[in-house]
DNA sequence: AATCATGTAACTATACGAGTTACTGAAAAC
DNA sequence: GTTTTCAGTAACTCGTATAGTTACATGATT
């Protein structure tokens, strides 16, 4: 994996998952689908669930699950949860002494602010449930 | 410095640049400034020269100077000249055996080309010229 | 020729994220 | 109640990207 995998990985299980709501599934399954490790898919899918939209439980018939009907979760539900911010949050650079620097930094924050609610935005026109392709075949048991 | 350093670099050097846009300024001085290393300075100002921002010479009276007016440089030709792109290029992961990563990708990359745009537009707004502070002070010599 | 600038290669340091190992805890099966 | 099977998590390694640094070559001016 490399960037941006997050994202994918959240996205690519949840596009599965809106197909079978009600099947669970396993870290261990999911990782192998993904290419990745079981506990890299628990980590993104903690933040997930922490924001409401997987629920997870241990043993036997333990696994993954939607916490809520997959029309109801958008792309921008799973962008906001993993808390990805496209704009760097300027880390707040010391002392800013120079006034160029401030006015350059609230011109350019204004800007990415803008950007990124207009990404949200998109994103959020867009349901799990909507992300599928033309023939259902692998994952799908 | 840590990340989006580049980019901030540039506008931060501009900006002043645009004030007084006659003067050389020596990847020092520029580096004395912004914090950081002349060589740093010079990697990427020098991405700016081949864009035809900017212009540098050797010798005595060397350093660097805009290639031309302040008010005919945006944002986005900085940005563009460093060649950042906001969304990550999806490094065509090998084998899309998987119809819903398949459709999730088309769709992801559609809405991230389109804030792309978004982006290259509202930095296109804006002028280096237009890039200051209230009060001219430091660098300023 | 001496000086002072850029240009650039090569290396080091650091930060970050994915991947991995190894454990704990919870829930179901037996 | 013991075993099995899952999630949860800490701690570590590894790869990579980028800033920073050193060193030196090239070019222009004095």
């Amino acid at each position: 994996m490399k960037r941006n995998s997050r994202l994918s990985l959240a996205l690519h299980t949840l596009g599965h998952m809106a197909r079978d709501p009600d099947r669970m599934r396993k870290s261990a399954d999911i990782a192998a689908h993904a290419g990745t490790n079981p506990v890299v898919v628990r980590r993104v899918l903690g933040s997930l669930r922490e924001a409401g939209l997987l629920v997870s439980e241990s043993g036997h018939a333990g696994g993954w699950r939607l916490a809520r009907a997959p029309q109801e979760i958008t792309l921008a539900d799973v962008y906001l949860a993993l808390d990805e911010r496209l704009v760097a949050p300027e880390p707040d650079t010391q002392a800013h002494d120079c006034s160029v620097e401030l006015a350059l930094h609230s011109r350019v924050a204004k800007v990415m602010a803008e950007v990124e609610q207009s990404l949200i935005q998109k994103l959020s026109e867009t349901t799990i449930l909507a992300i599928r392709g033309s023939a259902d075949e692998s994952m799908e048991k």
